[in-house]
DNA sequence: ATAGGGTTAG
């Protein structure tokens, strides 16, 4: 290059009148067309051409300052590129050392980032007030908690802990790796918060499935306000993790709450915001209004928001209308996700439609050119086994390009389970044992797949198996939201106040159901290991109770909304199905898998789940 | 030049 620079100079003095001698350039002249060009690849690339003509070293501090900055700040970034001339450098600046490793923090591949902390330590620079943030990040993408635990020690030793931007990226990181206890350690310590202090810790507890935490955290952040502490407003970040914790826990009338502030501030343009007000919908059964806030976004709406209505119609067991609305979306030229797709399958597999599933699949592939993941193939399998064509699933899997994990394999044992096929079930639970031992909800299944086809035998050695290896059964809880609080039942619950009546409301409905000719069967065994501990009455299953309780304390023709961590069980199922009809009331019971919308003696799962 | 957000197979 060096030997074409003269050549490569000329151009210019074609033109006529030749300058006889430009302005010698130099280093700080392309540091000044740096900082001054249109941040384009193009341009960034012809500097560097012209640093090299004019013989600027590559090797110094500065040009490589400002040249590897421009690079990173590119998007996507040429991190290859910024990479080879941040390696020029014998001695680059704790500046641009950060440079390089927000780039890799912020980009799809944050491991080098890593390599980078590495070679600053080696060359005995030490980290300033931006290092940590920025490597905090790439390792809270990396889930890499012993890289991070190390990073924290350091900034402890060397005092960069006592910055609140250090201790925000711990907090976030700890939450990242879903260890919230340690996030909320540092947190509790921190003498100085402020909004991303909060956003982070909310954060951290609605990624790990801690909502009531968000829910006491928001009034917190909410209460020091007024007090002495703090200046914080909760912002778009704030309310959509509060979205967040309550869809899961079901909080339909929390969530609305939080929507009418929305409203009141001007958050609702947000077009995340609307994103976790579709899921908020969805997710607490209430599709209508999915549905309406998807409408009203307008140009908000990104391909995520068509996404989560797609999934959340799915999930409603609506899955000819989350098709249609696929369809409505190719209509319009926008670009699915992997993600949408994972949805689209999720939709066929929900509602039974094997060969759209398959069509959809060669298309995802064909005409989106996404490469199917494992969790694509997930689907597959579920939507064969559902089906009953459980073999199929399974040379599906042993055909399939990755290696099954096991959420593939349970997807099958719970398809055997369904379709009482008990040397395949076997077959899965031989491989769920290597690859995920000790998983209560696979002894489950397989448990129900025994006394599906009479093994009584195999039940109970399974259960002894179970007790000796200490595999504890996830305990079955409802939650049920009644005027500003969520109320949680679990199995033959008798803590709560107005036990006594809701136990008379039991009686009451076993009564009716009896009139109805509905007999508890005696089968129970199976049901009874399914989901709840089986020493108590599958009437103390904890929907049950959560049913009576809002049937005394909600108006008649309101309707009942449940929300349930296991599945629901057959009888429970067929139990209330009854009680919609007997006391005219609409049951939404979000499962741990999907919704059963009850009404009238039929639900909306077509008793397929 | 510093930190944080939504959708995902059983």
């Amino acid at each position: 290059e060096v030997a074409s620079s003269e050549a490569a100079s000329s151009p210019s003095s074609s033109s006529p009148p030749p300058t006889p001698n430009p302005k010698p350039p130099t280093l700080h002249r392309c540091v000044a067309l740096l900082q001054t060009c249109p941040k384009t690849l193009a341009a960034l690339k012809q500097i560097h051409a012209h640093a090299i003509r004019t013989r600027v070293p590559l090797a110094h501090p500065l040009l490589a300052k400002h040249l590897v900055f421009a690079l990173a700040a590119l998007s996507p970034s040429p991190l290859p590129y910024a990479h080879r001339v941040f390696s020029l450098v014998p001695n680059p600046t704790v500046f641009t050392f950060n440079t390089m490793i927000r780039a890799y923090a912020e980009s799809p591949i944050p491991g080098p980032a890593l390599l980078v902390h590495r070679r600053m330590r080696a060359a005995g620079a030490p980290p300033d007030s931006h290092t940590y943030p920025f490597l905090l990040k790439a390792l809270a993408k990396l889930m890499a908690l012993r890289d991070g635990e190390k990073i924290h020690a350091q900034s402890l030793k060397n005092g960069l802990e006592t910055l609140v931007f250090v201790q925000n990226s711990l907090v976030h990181f700890y939450g990242a790796c879903g260890l919230f206890e340690s996030a909320y350690k540092v947190f509790e310590r921190m003498p100085e918060r402020n909004l991303v202090t909060w956003n982070s810790i909310i954060n951290g507890f609605a990624l790990n499935g801690r909502p009531n935490e968000v829910l006491t955290l928001f009034r917190e952040m909410t209460a020091e306000n007024g007090g002495g502490g703090g200046d914080v407003e909760p912002d778009g970040f704030t309310l959509v993790s509060l979205l967040c914790a309550c869809a899961e826990l079901g909080a339909l009338a929390l969530g609305r709450r939080v929507h009418l502030y929305l409203i009141k501030v001007g958050l609702y343009r947000n077009s995340h915001v609307g994103n976790a007000l579709i899921d908020l919908y969805a997710k607490c059964g209430s599709v209508e209004d999915a549905h309406k806030v998807f409408d009203e976004m307008g140009v908000a709406k990104t391909v995520v928001s068509w996404t989560s209505l797609i999934v959340g119609l799915a999930l409603n067991g609506l899955g000819e209308e989350a098709l249609e609305l696929f369809r409505v979306m190719e209509r319009e030229r926008l670009v699915p996700t992997e993600i949408t797709l994972l949805g689209v399958l999720y939709a066929c597999s929900h509602c039974g439609l094997v060969d759209d599933g398959f069509r959809y699949f060669d298309r995802m592939r064909e005409e989106y050119g996404i490469v199917p993941k494992i969790e694509h193939y997930g689907c597959m399998v579920d939507l064969l086994g559902r089906a009953g064509r459980v073999e199929e699933a399974h040379d599906y899997i042993a055909n399939m390009p990755s290696e099954p994990n096991a959420v593939v394999w349970r997807t099958l044992l719970g398809a055997c389970a369904m379709h009482k096929k008990l040397d395949l079930g076997e077959a899965a639970w031989a491989r769920l044992v290597e690859l995920d031992p000790g998983h209560s909800g696979d002894y489950v299944l397989l448990s129900n797949l025994y006394a599906a086809v009479g093994r009584w035998a195999d039940v109970h050695r399974l259960r002894r198996s179970m007790l000796k290896g200490g595999v504890r059964k996830t305990p079955g809880h409802s939650l049920v939201e009644l005027g500003n609080y969520v109320y949680e039942f679990v199995m033959g619950d008798r803590s709560h106040p107005e036990s006594e009546k809701i136990y008379e409301k039991l009686e009451e409905i076993a009564k009716r159901l009896r009139l109805e000719g509905y007999a508890p069967r005696t089968t129970n065994v199976l049901a009874d290991i399914e989901e709840e501990e089986k020493e108590t009455a599958l009437n103390y299953h904890s929907e049950r109770l959560a049913i009576a309780f809002a049937l005394l304390k909600s108006a008649p023709g309101t309707p009942i909304r449940i929300v349930k961590n296991l599945r629901v069980c057959a009888d429970c199922h067929l139990v209330t199905k009854l009680i919609s009809k007997i006391y005219e009331r609409e049951i939404v019971v979000r499962d741990r898998s999907r919704f059963h919308h009850f009404r009238g003696g039929a639900c909306s799962c077509k008793d397929y789940w």
